[in-house]
DNA sequence: ACGCGTTCGTGAACGCATTCACAAAGTCGA
DNA sequence: TCGACTTTGTGAATGCGTTCACGAACGCGT
C-alpha cells in the first residue's frame, strides 16, 4: 500500500521509462510461482540469488527484471517476499480479476473449462461458447455451454477482455474475428493456425505439435549428426 | 535422397556451421505447416514473400531461416513447395516417427491422448502411465493405462525418446527424474513447475497460467496507465 | 542471344536480451 | 560507533536475432 510513493521517488523523475521488456513480463510469472513456493516455506526474505534457483535462471537476470518494476530489495538482505509478490502482481495486473471465455468445447475445452489453474491465479471463465448445437446448453464445469451466436453477448455482459480459442484450426481466424468484433482485446489461441488480429490485439499461442517437433529437431541432433556422413 | 552430395558441395567447406540458431528451430514447424495449406492450394512453388505471408513473418527472416538449411530456392521463382516440405522435415527430423510416453492421464492427460495432432505429425504414443491405481488398466484411446512401475519398461520397450508431464506440479519433479532415469532424452512440461534435468536432456515447457498473465499484463497495460496517478 | 524483371542469399547494421563486474548501500555483531 | 560482510542496482560488454539493402542468379519474352 505504499508503492505508489515508491514510485513517486523513484530516480530520474522525469524520464518516463516504465516500459518493462517483453523478456521480463514473461518472467515475472515464474518469479510469481518461485515466490509462493517460498513464502509457503517460511520465507521472509529472498536474495536474488535465491530466487534465481527457485525459477531456474541466474541472478543477474533476476535483479535487472525486478529492477524494472522499481528498487524494492535491501541491500545485503535480500527482497521481501511478500513485498514483491505484492509488486509483481501489481505489475502484471493481476490486482484485478479478468474475465475469460472459452470458445470450442471440445476435447482439450473440456479440459481447460475443469482445470483449476484459472480461478486460483484470478481469471474467471465468463463463459463456454460452442458452434456445435448438440453441444450448446450441455454443462461443463458447472457452465452451460452457449451457442457462437451468443458469443458476443456473453464478452458484453461477463465484461471479457480474454478470448481462449479451442476450435479445429480451419475455424479459429474466423472465431477471432468474431472475438475482436465482441471486443475482446486479448486471445490465447491453441489451434495450429496462424492468427491475424488487428493492431490492439495481443495473440499468443499454445503449440503442442510445434513443441515436439522442436524437441523432435534436437532429437534428432543428437542421435548422431545425420547428414554430414560426406565424404 | 540428394540432400547429402547437395551439403557436401556447400560453400566454405572447411567451416562446419550446421548450427541453425534456435529461432529459427522454431519457426520451421510453422512454415512446415503454411507449406502444408499452400500444397493444398495447388501452389507448386512459393516466394519467400508468399510463405512469409502464409506464416506470418517477414519475408526477410524466412530467406535467412531457409538458408541455413541450404539453398534450395531459385531466384526469380522462388522455393518448390514439395522439395521445402522435404528439406524442413528433414532437419526437424520428422523423417522418422518418435515415440512418446505420457505421464499422468487426468483431465489434461485425456485430452492430449485423445489428441489427432499427434499421429498426424508423425509422433507415436507409446504409452499411458500414471500413479492413481484405479487408473491403471483403463481404455483411453485405444491404449491401456500403465502403472508408474513400468515407466521404464514403456520406455524401453516403446523405443520411446520423448515424455510428455501431465501431472500435478508436485509430481512433475519426481516424475522427471524417473523419465530421464527411463532413457527419456526430451522432456514437455504441461505442470506449471519449474523442471530440473541433467545436461544432454531437453526440456520444453506449455505453461497456459504464464500465457494468461502475460497477456493480463498488456490488458493493463492498455486500460489506462493505472499505477501512476501519484502527485 | 540478350536484356528485363523477379527473387534469392547474405553481409552489414541495428536493437534487444543476457551476462559481467563492481560501486553503493545496507545489515549485523562486537 | 564502526568495520566486515552481504547483496542490490546498474553501467558496460557481449551475444543473439531481426531487419535492411543489394549483388548475384535465374526465367522469360522477344
Ligand atoms: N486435444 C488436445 O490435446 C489438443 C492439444 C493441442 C492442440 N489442440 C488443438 O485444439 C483445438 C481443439 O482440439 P480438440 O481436440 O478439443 O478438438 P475437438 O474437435 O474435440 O473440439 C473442437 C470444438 O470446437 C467446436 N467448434 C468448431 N467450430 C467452431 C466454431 N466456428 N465456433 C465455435 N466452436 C466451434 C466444435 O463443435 C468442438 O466442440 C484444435 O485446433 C487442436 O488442434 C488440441
Ligand atoms: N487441465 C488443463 O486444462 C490444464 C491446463 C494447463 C495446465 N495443466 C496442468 O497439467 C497438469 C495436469 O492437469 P490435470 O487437470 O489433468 O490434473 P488431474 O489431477 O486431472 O490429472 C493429473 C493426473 O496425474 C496423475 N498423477 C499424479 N501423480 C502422479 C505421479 N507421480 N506419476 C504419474 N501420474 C501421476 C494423477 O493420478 C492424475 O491422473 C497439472 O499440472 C495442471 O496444472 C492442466
Amino acid at each position: 500500500m505504499s508503492e505508489q510513493g515508491e514510485f513517486a521517488v523513484s530516480p530520474s523523475i522525469g524520464g518516463r521509462h516504465r516500459e518493462i521488456p517483453e523478456a521480463s513480463v514473461a518472467r515475472l510469472p515464474v518469479y510469481l510461482r518461485a515466490l509462493s513456493g517460498l513464502a509457503e516455506a517460511g520465507h521472509v526474505t529472498v536474495s536474488s540469488e535465491g530466487l534465481a534457483s527457485a525459477a531456474g535462471v541466474n541472478s543477474a537476470k533476476v535483479r535487472k527484471d525486478l529492477s524494472h518494476l522499481g528498487s524494492y530489495g535491501t541491500r545485503g538482505v535480500g527482497y521481501e517476499v511478500d513485498e514483491l509478490v505484492h509488486h509483481i502482481s501489481n505489475a502484471l495486473g493481476l490486482t484485478q480479476r479478468w474475465s475469460v471465455v472459452l470458445v470450442g468445447v471440445g476435447n482439450l475445452g473440456h479440459a481447460l473449462a475443469g482445470y483449476g489453474g484459472f480461478a486460483t491465479r484470478g481469471f474467471r471463465i465468463a463463459g463456454l461458447v460452442d458452434a456445435d448445437p448438440s453441444r450448446v446448453g450441455e454443462q461443463v464445469a458447472g457452465l452451460t455451454v452457449r451457442g457462437i451466436d451468443e458469443l458476443s453477448e456473453v464478452v458484453r455482459t461477463g465484461d471479457v477482455s480474454i478470448g481462449v480459442i479451442a476450435t479445429p484450426a480451419g475455424a479459429a481466424q474466423e472465431v477471432c474475428d468474431l472475438l475482436v468484433e465482441a471486443g475482446v482485446t486479448s486471445i490465447l489461441n491453441f489451434a495450429p493456425t496462424v492468427l491475424q488480429v488487428p493492431d490492439g490485439v495481443d495473440l499468443r499461442k499454445v503449440d503442442l505439435a510445434l513443441e515436439l517437433q522442436i524437441l523432435s529437431f534436437h532429437e534428432n541432433r543428437k542421435s548422431g549428426v545425420p547428414a554430414a556422413m560426406s565424404s
